[in-house]
DNA sequence: GACGTTAACGGACTGCAGTCCGTTTCGTCA
DNA sequence: TGACGAAACGGACTGCAGTCCGTTAACGTC
């Protein structure tokens, strides 16, 4: 997703890169995602908003790359870490445990995924972190012969945008426990129903 | 939606109304809605920009006045008309019967709908539409006895987002038949889970 | 039908996103 | 180490969304 070293990355840029999300991190953090703006960035970090935009495109794609670290973290976890997560569970316990840690991840990283998704209109479904969640809940509920595993795994990642767990959050007043209970349950019950 | 009389409505602003709607109507079918800017709007209708807004709040608000006709036409037929959308059918049909008007609905107003539910993050949960679609149905799971209705509610409707519905028809190549086919078998299985 | 009140109007104005292009810096090769 | 081509830089510039406030017009009252 960083492209890090692809055909050698230019001295300064690799510079710039780092000014620019050391800014990026330092000013969401102090003023919230949502108050800052792309000018902001570009004088916190002492560089032109050309070269901002030429890197990140806009200010979702920058989100996305403030939030590569901690989604290849949990790619880990699920790719190589201990079950029901990772390897070795079966598929229904595999996605419930899915859906309950994405959801803790979202829990803390809200606002900066809310900007992945929305900053463009379908931008949730053209980022890589989405095509990883998504072939993931696909594979395992292919395992379990559910109907249709593309649609029901797009399904449960819309349930999961950032959009409508924010609106749970915030507008219904449920807590992160609850939302897991119910989305964890209504996951197995994807995968359960094909059997 | 339209507070159409509401403590009466001043005769210039019926009028403004009824030329910014046709404006908007006429130039979203030309240009497409996403070309289409609220200054080009406003200059059609023969209007202020400050009009525009005071009325419309934003994009998303136009749109949403726009659909507000197709959209009660749907709910009559849904509170009224035949089985199985309307009352009459067993709750499961019902909801199917749902997902697949709905889905029609959407075939024809896509980038309207795209743009009354991108305009602000969480616009889509924020509409009156919404709040209809939903509680319908939440009705419907709650006759089936189905767990958590509410957040099985949610997950249909997110699932239906038209930003979803887009990425399925655009860049997956889906047809309309194929998405209806597999969303309304999984209400379905969201509505028999439950026994 | 003049008059005052109040809602509605309209367009200049502000702020932010995103682009464009002349200038600078990097890395390479002679 | 000097010089050249390519890549990256930076900030002025454009266009659109949304606001603000002085002006205008509707409508109830006498």
């Amino acid at each position: 997703m960083l492209d890090v070293g692809v055909v050698h990355e230019r001295a300064d840029a690799a510079r710039n890169r780092l000014k620019v999300l050391a800014a990026a991190e330092s000013l969401f953090e102090e003023h919230g995602v949502a108050n800052v703006t792309m000018d902001d960035i570009a004088a916190e970090a002492g560089v032109g908003k050309g070269t901002l935009y030429r890197r990140f495109v806009d200010k979702g794609g920058l989100a996305v790359a403030l939030l590569d670290e901690l989604e290849r973290e949990l790619q880990q976890r699920i790719l190589r870490g201990a079950p029901p997560l990772g390897p070795g569970a079966p598929a229904a316990d595999r996605l419930a445990a899915f859906v309950s840690a994405y959801l803790r991840f979202l829990d803390r990283q809200l606002d900066l995924v809310l900007m992945s998704e929305t900053a463009t209109p379908g931008a949730r479904l053209r980022t890589g972190a989405h095509e990883f969640w998504r072939q993931h809940c696909v594979l395992l509920l292919q395992e379990t012969d559910a109907p249709a595993p593309d649609i029901s795994a797009e399904v449960l990642l819309a349930a999961l945008s950032a959009e409508q767990v924010r609106h749970w959050l915030r507008e219904d007043q449920l807590s992160v426990p609850k939302i897991t209970k119910a989305m964890s349950g209504l996951a197995r019950g994807l995968a359960g129903s094909g059997r």
